[in-house]
DNA sequence: TTTCTGCGGATTGTGTAACAATGTTCCTCA
DNA sequence: TGAGGAACATTGTTACACAATCCGCAGAAA
């Protein structure tokens, strides 16, 4: 069998392939938050006119990964420490309530249908650990807490937690914490049974361990 | 003193500013869910150029006002009671975790700095129902539910919460519940004492509640 | 009859070129 | 030193053309 990768499909319209493009850049490092995205020079670089341009930047505009302001074009976003602290206030409301949905539906203890593709993310997250490619790492991080949100089986909830993978993303593009290698697969097998038992409290411990981690790696001078 | 509305500042591009105009004409029950919007007709009608209109409308579609597909065009978003369901849950999230966190900061009795605001935007409830104005009564309710949500101060939860108020004028934009004037108000009071009580179960038996109550109006015939 | 196929027409996506509107930089002059 | 204002850079908008795609419908095939 052909192993698919995550996503297969190519984008319909150009605009949106640009928009791919770019998102892997910024996701990639390879541009500094901050950092001005011109029309004409990503016109001029992907071959493409200034509308589609235009177009791909809005998308990704909405997508929050660059700020967009009329007359001033868009930069790569900057997310400063309040930004991060809003943002897993977020991410808590919505992981908490997911949590929450799915301790309703089936109880303290998840079914294995559940738990497994769960364990399967982390799995891969400590795969990911072992090789070393810290984008790697935190793509299947990411997975790891899409996979418990999706578990809820709430669509809206998916969705908006979805669109916050980005921002994380981002913000680990520029920030490695400083984490033993399998570390991190560990911890979430733990946050997996501490959810099942005590549900938004154990959410709100992981994600402002998270946060104390990231604003240390930041303030530290190990800049990318 | 001017009395100043929501919204006395003016969009500085021509394409916010028909964002705008549509926004208001959707919001207003003017075109019905599911509706198409055509570019060439939107930009005939209110005088600008095709790409202004993409832009205006790419912009409604991140607000999910319009669906949006490639070749297809856009439409007016329909609200399903499936997507209705979706939409509680999220909505649910978000102010169970902002009611959690204003009460992590001010315990269970909330001081008259927080309420007050809160009891302002429900006597202006009060008031847009005696006046029997729909539109102006959907807009106080969600005015409501929005200062509840920014006590919290936490600026992310704030604006996803800001988000769904679009989804959820359009959806009572076509549906209108069966309430006694003046029942809104004496709800949402009695709700705030409740929220300071008991917190999320509050909040999930009030979304229950309209949910509820939406559903039953829409499959009572009383069409718009 | 039912299903498939292909053909136009309608609509959206993209490109080119130009100009208007705004932000930004830097120089002058008081 | 700082206010004003000319250049310049960049974004916002328009017009027009054409390509790409969707959609409905007539006719062919089973």
């Amino acid at each position: 069998m052909t192993p698919r990768r995550r996503d297969d499909h190519v984008s319909p319209t150009t605009a949106a392939q640009l928009a791919d493009a770019l998102r892997a850049r910024i996701l990639d490092g390879d541009v500094e938050p901050g950092a001005p995205l011109r029309e004409e020079e990503l016109a001029l670089r992907h071959g493409v006119s200034r509308h589609t341009v235009r177009t791909a930047l809005a998308a990704l505009a909405s997508e929050r990964l660059v700020e967009a302001a009329a007359y001033r074009g868009a930069r790569v976003a900057v997310l400063d420490d309040e930004s991060l602290i809003a943002l897993q206030q977020l991410r808590g409301a919505l992981e908490t309530e997911a949590v929450r949905l799915t301790t309703e539906i089936h109880g303290r203890s998840w079914p294995d249908e559940v738990t497994m593709p769960i364990h399967a993310a982390v799995d891969d997250l400590a795969r990911a650990e072992a090789s070393g490619d810290w984008p790697a790492i935190t793509r299947a991080h990411a997975l790891v807490h899409r996979t418990i949100v999706a578990a809820a089986g709430s669509p809206r909830i998916a969705e908006a937690h979805r669109l916050l993978e980005s921002e994380i993303l981002l913000l680990l593009a520029h920030v490695r914490p400083d984490y033993p290698p399998g570390a991190l697969a560990h911890e979430h097998r733990a946050y997996l049974v501490d959810v099942m038992g005590s549900g938004g409290d154990a959410v709100r411990a992981h994600l402002d361990h998270s946060t104390a981690l990231i604003r240390a790696a930041r303030s530290s001078p190990d800049a990318d």
